[in-house]
DNA sequence: ATCTTATTTGCAACCGGTTGCAAAGCACAT
DNA sequence: ATGTGCTTTGCAACCGGTTGCAAATAAGAT
């Protein structure tokens, strides 16, 4: 069918060796080689095979790109960044979608016979059992977005959630808010438990402000909304930290459906500055992750770490900082 | 490092070819071989190379999964359907991003490189020349959510977006509008550009009518919001079909900030009901797709074509309905 | 022209599998 | 014991490449 190294051969003339070596960079082929192999090889439309080239490079360049986030559009945009940035390195995303019931050990065997050079974990709530399976076929990984802690002994790029946790209680403390909420995603979600320790930690040394908090059922705009509809039937607090936005946003509407006027009455802020989040009718202040950032560098990690022989890699985590996106929600800075 | 076909064959003291047959279904075995090596592959947790396989039985199950659409919300569903769906059948998505500036040639002839099985573009918006590209490497394809008219000879499945337009005039009209807009997105868009053309068809068998049109810059919530801000300047129409729910999620911002009652003051309907169209602030009358037919109905076809013979093959268009889906921007059908 | 050294080339083995074919093994009938 | 037909097994070639090594060629020094 399609043309092979032997055709190229045949045609110009040489052997098979000399055909492959004009197609590897790096080998000794003189300009004269070259140029025949060259011709023969235009002329028959031939192209080398990645696969079999494999078998002896013990190099796919292909990349099992690892999630299991598929509703929040935050994560579209994470992998049109993965994408184009594997891409400008010659990688190849092969996409793993987990949501559902997946065996752990099933996805990393498949990940290892189609012989992945190296495994990205994107998402923040992957479980235990995945990262044990992994572990076990000796790929290079990095789990991105995903919890600082959980494994100490393998590459994580990311925000420091507890940080940011924090960092939101004091904006919020910082704009005068005596009476402050705290409201999450789901319980099991680690970005959520670890945003929720640190912003306790700060209002913890804050005994004379009054602090409650509360867990959306999922991250989800309904669950938020449902969880501020819900805390709404008491006076409400006088300022939210949403631990999400497309949580944030479903509570804002919330907000107002109850004619609450944000933020004269109540001020909120969220995290992730989704695309929406700047929409004229939304206008949320929240909390921005660096997610180029966070991307490019996962992707360098994960590439040098294909260059070094496992022994030779150490493992790192990588924490960038969050930063906050001023908008329309929250009142502006205390003064005086 | 890992085990190889060669080392269950030593360690279970039978012949190269008997591992082999254990481990292809429909192999000749007897039930004696097949327990010897199975314990031998386990005891090495072995597991078949299927790149190395691939080079006899031509089949990777590979599947390129092409798209430039990293930006609508709807795409993040489209890919999960896809990659859940290729995961149920044992095909695996290799993911590839062809938004920014990438050659059309160079994107085929990696995809050959891999040795791909198949390829599923979905994008609505793809260019001519990665057609043409794709349709030299001769590999069986799909595109979904694309264009009906532009490929006779090639496997399409989607909606009629034509067909969707004049829907959509016909509902506008049904409703009992008298002065009706059309708002695109941009003009380069294949789908908006049919969606217009039906539109166009209907209300010029509707004389009596006011009809205008308009596109955006992109599709894209801010394109949609300017847009409808710059139509605002004068009296608006009485209703509005938006091609896509994020250009009309942006009108709708715009009519909000204009002070206008929806549906009340001015009707507006949308087109893909994105999650975000039922969010309670949204509440966006729309035209949905039925994307989950879509998706499991391309992966069928691109499934049984790869069990063809080129030559047997006939492509075909599979057109599903669109439907309306009910909620708060238009008022209710036209009684008397 | 001759010797030394560096560069280019081809041979053949290998990467990790599959598969057509013929030999071997088996069950059963005669 | 012999013959028949069916299943199981191993041999060896192949899929499409790469690569160590030695032979062949080219380049440079004397």
């Amino acid at each position: 069918m399609a043309a092979t190294l032997k055709d190229v051969a045949e045609r110009a003339g040489v052997s098979r060796s000399a055909v492959s070596r004009t197609f590897t960079d790096g080998a000794s082929v003189s300009d004269k080689m070259r140029r025949k192999v060259e011709k023969a090889a235009d002329e028959l439309g031939y192209q080398p095979n990645f696969l079999a080239r494999s078998l002896t490079t013990r190099r796919t360049k292909l990349i099992g790109l690892v999630s299991d986030n598929f509703t929040n559009p935050f994560f579209l945009h994470v992998f049109d960044l993965f994408t184009s940035e594997l891409q400008k390195r010659g990688l190849r995303p092969l996409l793993v979608n987990i949501s559902g019931q997946h065996d752990p050990v099933d996805t990393a065997q498949m990940l290892r016979q189609y012989s992945v050079d190296g495994v990205i974990v994107a998402s923040s709530t992957v479980e235990k059992g995945f990262v044990d399976a992994f572990r076990k076929v000796r790929l290079p990984e990095v789990y991105t977005l995903s919890r600082h802690s959980c494994s100490p002994d393998v590459n994580i790029v990311g925000i420091d959630n507890e940080a940011a946790g924090a960092f939101a209680a004091e904006v919020l403390i910082g704009r005068g808010y005596k009476r402050i909420g705290f409201m999450g995603g789901p319980e099991i979600a680690t970005s959520t438990m670890d945003r929720f320790v640190g912003f306790s930690r700060v209002m913890s040394r804050h005994p004379e402000l009054e602090f409650t908090h509360s867990f959306a059922e999922a991250y989800s705009f309904d669950a938020g909304r449902d969880e501020m509809l819900r805390l709404l039937k008491d006076p409400p607090a006088e300022a939210y930290f949403g631990a999400d936005d497309v949580i944030s946003i479903g509570a804002l509407s919330a907000m107002h459906s109850h004619g609450l006027k944000v933020p004269d009455d109540v001020g909120l802020m969220g995290l992730n500055d989704l695309e929406m989040a700047g929409w004229a009718n939304i206008n949320l202040t929240t909390i921005r992750q660096p997610v180029r950032q966070i991307v490019d560098s996962s992707v360098e990690l994960i590439a040098t770490a294909l260059e070094e022989s496992e022994e030779d890699h150490v493992p790192q985590a990588r924490l960038f900082p969050a930063k906050l996106v001023e908008r329309g929600t929250l009142r502006p800075p205390h003064t005086g």
